[in-house]
DNA sequence: AATGCTCCAGCTGAGC
DNA sequence: GCTCAGCTGGAGCATT
């Protein structure tokens, strides 16, 4: 039976629909065989010590593309900001960029948005082998010398990462998903009720 | 019909199907109703200049409780540093602190990790109300006077993102999504290659 | 905090947001708390003795209105006829009717359709009267005096089960699901192929 | 980068988790791709007049094996006859044969159960070719010479139904939905209450 | 055409 | 160990 032809045309109602039937559960044959190698792929991970729920966030955050993931990313933060939820994580440099193009007017004649400026004028390669180099000398992921705001920070944080789980050692713990305790606590305080944005104790 | 009674003892097979479906779908009549308000809800939100896709994963962030919260996001950070992700944003504190556990083993005898010390010295209201009044006072998001690491960064900005969406003002354009284009663009050349960590131009 | 207002005007977007957050996490715990009742009352049913996997698709099928639900039924009976898996189960009545109105036109002058004409003019109540008396009599289900393609014979089944299931004794063995078996067989000989139409042996 | 080596050993955990990550990717390209096919071979279906949702149904019927998908079916019958969803349809043979083991307790020495009976002395081909024939000869549907809860009735629409759809002719329109009206009507009636199995009549 | 909702299958994690 | 239920993510569908 030719594909391609529309399904073999005047065959008659019957006929057709055998042949999209078997068309289509042939194709999920296919697809189910490549599922139990994804399926098969994850379990080795997870047997590597890596946290299967992180690697699908990753490969879901790859899958949009770059400009909608910095967008999406830099509005959380901002409502997190506003729900009280940024919980010591600082917003992140999208969301600060975001956040300078309108709001609290700053007086014209100052000084121009330094940080985040379009063109870097520095080589991200050779940022990132600082990182690399710093943690091959032993040197601590604090120790990064770039303050925040400043885009090479982030480059010297990758390199650093990548070094650090590159070299011949094993996954370090910090790769690891820590154990489940679940000592069936239930809620823990912080539930129930919206931050008020004003602290709780002033 | 009284509940709890395991739906009337000795009715008949029949007669209890028919009662259970009754429950049930009384129930789902029910569900169905809250349901409709809570879309009705986003819907409002979505009319008042809110992303409902933002909105959405801010119900799920709250939904896990907080140590687990931190520690996934401490995870993804560590992986998308190592596959070349971070895209400009450097590590968040709770990934920093991750990282410190282990790893590259600093001398000994060093100043102790200062940053993100177990207990704060200072008052988090405090914190939030000069990013706040920084905010009133047209300060900029960058002029967070606290560098990074140091917790006290992420409780400004919550101040300043808190006030900056409080005041009279309609809901800022940064809160808002930006307008899809789609130039049907075919790929964006980021697409089908895992960073191999050593820099595209080296 | 009054609803309806469209959340308070001029609040500010943080505590416009905040509220909408607040709202619809009082309004999903409350789903929450339906669905519960709404498992519990299914565990119930299972345990009762009754098939959780059908008790839902009998919900679906209530879900669409009558009209809808005939018209489904029709079709998956000829398209089933179609590919050979009537499986000893003859057309319904619906999927006859729907077939009548077309296909091989018959000879004009032929007495009219019979079967199933539009307005009976019997007592549906009394047909299935008939079929539960015909239980409480010990009359077996294969008595039904009623051939098919006469409407009455769904009347008086219905009427039969009711019966059957509503008289003291326990859930018959009919009405529960037979144990999985298992025996971990790699297919069953039906796979595979769609019927050809013509007969495996002709 | 070979396979079934467990992703290269001592490869550093940063590595290890890239060559995972291409790994499911490129799995997922081609599952997509899969996918893609499916959705395009459905999309012909459709254009050729077959109902999408009916042609679902068979695909998820034929992935159970023969034996599920007849008890699920005949449980499904019993069910509907006791919530008095039967909508003129008269009990499937399988719901009857079900039925058959138990119950009404009938007098012993009785007639066998002649209906149904576990070895059919008829070629299953030849009362499907009769089936083709009679719809070859125009004769309609309802002229099934075979009575109710014979075998036969089945295999003979079976060959009907395929060989109407079969001659030249094109998608008849008992094969097509109906299109919807959805006058937006806020219930039809035969919703809000389970029927009491005792008929409203009487 | 694009978006959001609904549904379902498949995956994940708990339980026996 | 497998099964099972809950759940999340994806696909279809209706809507605008």
């Amino acid at each position: 039976m030719k594909r391609g032809k529309a399904a073999a045309p005047n065959a008659g109602a019957a006929a057709m629909l055998r042949e999209f039937i078997a068309d289509i559960e042939a194709l999920e044959e296919e697809k189910a065989a490549i599922a139990e190698r994804i399926r098969a792929r994850k379990a080795d991970a997870k047997a590597c010590g890596f946290d299967t729920k992180v690697i699908n966030q990753m490969l879901k955050e790859r899958r949009m593309d770059r400009a909608d993931r910095e967008e999406f990313a830099a509005l959380c933060d901002i409502y997190r900001a506003a729900l009280g939820m940024l919980d010591g994580t600082p917003l992140g440099d999208a969301a600060r960029k975001r956040l300078m193009g309108e709001a609290p007017k700053p007086e014209e004649g100052e000084e121009a948005p330094s940080p985040a400026a379009s063109e870097p004028s520095f080589d991200p390669a050779k940022i990132r082998e600082e990182g690399m180099q710093a943690a091959r000398e032993g040197k601590r992921v604090i120790d990064n010398p770039y303050v925040a705001g400043d885009p090479r920070r982030a480059l010297w944080d990758e390199g650093w990462c990548a070094q650090t789980g590159s070299d011949g050692m094993e996954i370090p713990a910090a790769w690891r998903r820590k154990e489940k305790k679940k000592p069936k606590g239930e809620g823990d305080g912080d539930e129930g009720a919206v931050a008020d944005g004003k602290g709780e104790e002033e």
